[in-house]
DNA sequence: ATAAATATATGATAATTGTCATACATTATA
DNA sequence: TATAATGTATGACAATTATCATATATTTAT
């Protein structure tokens, strides 16, 4: 069993608020996993029990539609915590998350974070803030849905994961996404996707390396997100 | 000075949790106010520095998206509270707050707040779980957003109206919304909005009384929603 | 009460986006 | 390594939605 307390993920989170003996704890009752790309996490609709600490590995939190597609609400990154807002809210998951990549995670059960809860009120603190800013990032990634063009949107989403996900070697976006998981994100059919991708190549602004995509004017990318 | 203690509006929210003199201590620092239709309670952008508790009333909350159009992100009735993000956060209000009917509010500092928050453990719990609810609201309404037809968001929006603001006695939906402002709910352009209410009027399923609307055959509108 | 301003309604048309078909490339599997 | 399955790409076309123009109704202000 390793040591939460030489975790260096738990720095980013809110869990960087408990002391030496509730970490101890925590790595007493954690569980270890490694999830395969491609493998869910948990899904929607599903009792958790529980938070995931992200240690390695992206994911995406996405929910079906009623129209039977996947709209792809966020992606998480090593350090973040999933889960949250069920035990908070004593409700099944919302939705579903799914490995982008080879992932290990931590789970920790619900009672030992809400033992967290009511002992320290900084780490709740840290909580609370957390789904503060993930509350202000949905409603204004509704108004970019319900106002923003398909287009602004790609543009939009093409900045946000160069700028949260970073780039490989070859200057291509670090995050694998198919052009099915991208048309989730951006909510579109995949054909439009892949028809707006070729257009901004066509443009010059970005550059389709195989599947993978260069961000090559990032200025003219802004211009069109607005 | 109206004593909190015997607000009714209180029991609907957060606010439900405090006791007797936590209630006394808020009656002396609060400020109540009158506020006139179409006036704001804030601004977005603007430091709010404590929570509003609605008393009478409707407000909307909304956010001016890049292209010019205000989008309404929720309502909201009384009982309910507002600026809670804010406070938690430390952050300027993300939405605007335009009232649509003549209100009555009191404003509740933000000191004030804090320390029921270190104090009363099930009042802290009650603002987390009614933001918990809020972001899955959220996560659910851009989900809509992104995969939904503008038709499909109208009958939506026309369920919502009704199921959580009610009719009058005419049988039309009681909150009265501008052609405008409900195109701002459903995220589309006014005309559009106007033409598609004009065809489930022409449809049977809605009735349009001047400017209001009222809903004829519900389950139309709910398969139309899907 | 009347004029001006604003809101609602509808037509005409263009732009955007989705759907279906198909081709080609890549990846997985026998 | 052949074959199937899947992912990417593009054309053709249809459906949806936005924009602009204009008419009419309603509200506001003088």
């Amino acid at each position: 069993m390793s040591k939460c307390e030489h975790c260096i993920v738990r720095q980013f989170s809110s869990l960087k608020a408990l002391n030496k003996e509730e970490l101890l704890k925590m790595a007493e009752c954690k569980t270890s996993y490694t999830i395969k790309k491609g493998e869910p996490i948990f899904e929607e609709g599903e009792v958790t029990n529980g938070i995931y600490c992200i240690k390695e590995g992206v994911c995406k939190l996405s929910k079906l539609s009623s129209n039977g597609k996947d709209q792809i609400v966020k992606l998480i990154k090593p350090g973040e915590l999933l889960g949250q807002r069920s035990v908070i809210s004593d409700e099944p998951a919302n939705l579903s998350a799914v490995a982008m990549e080879d992932m290990e995670v931590c789970f920790i059960p619900k009672s030992e974070i809400i033992q967290f809860f009511t002992q320290n009120n900084n780490f709740s603190m840290n909580v609370m803030k957390t789904i503060c800013g993930d509350l202000k990032d949905s409603d204004d990634h509704m108004v970019d849905m319900a106002q923003k063009s398909v287009k602004e949107r790609l543009a939009t989403t093409l900045i946000y994961l160069e700028e949260n996900f970073g780039l490989e070697s070859d200057g291509t976006l670090r995050v694998q996404l198919s052009r099915e998981e991208l048309a989730g994100m951006i909510g579109t059919a995949t054909e439009s996707c892949i028809r707006l991708l070729s257009e901004f190549n066509k443009g010059g602004w970005i550059e389709l390396v195989g599947k993978r995509i260069k961000i090559v004017d990032k200025n003219k990318l802004r211009r069109i997100a607005e």
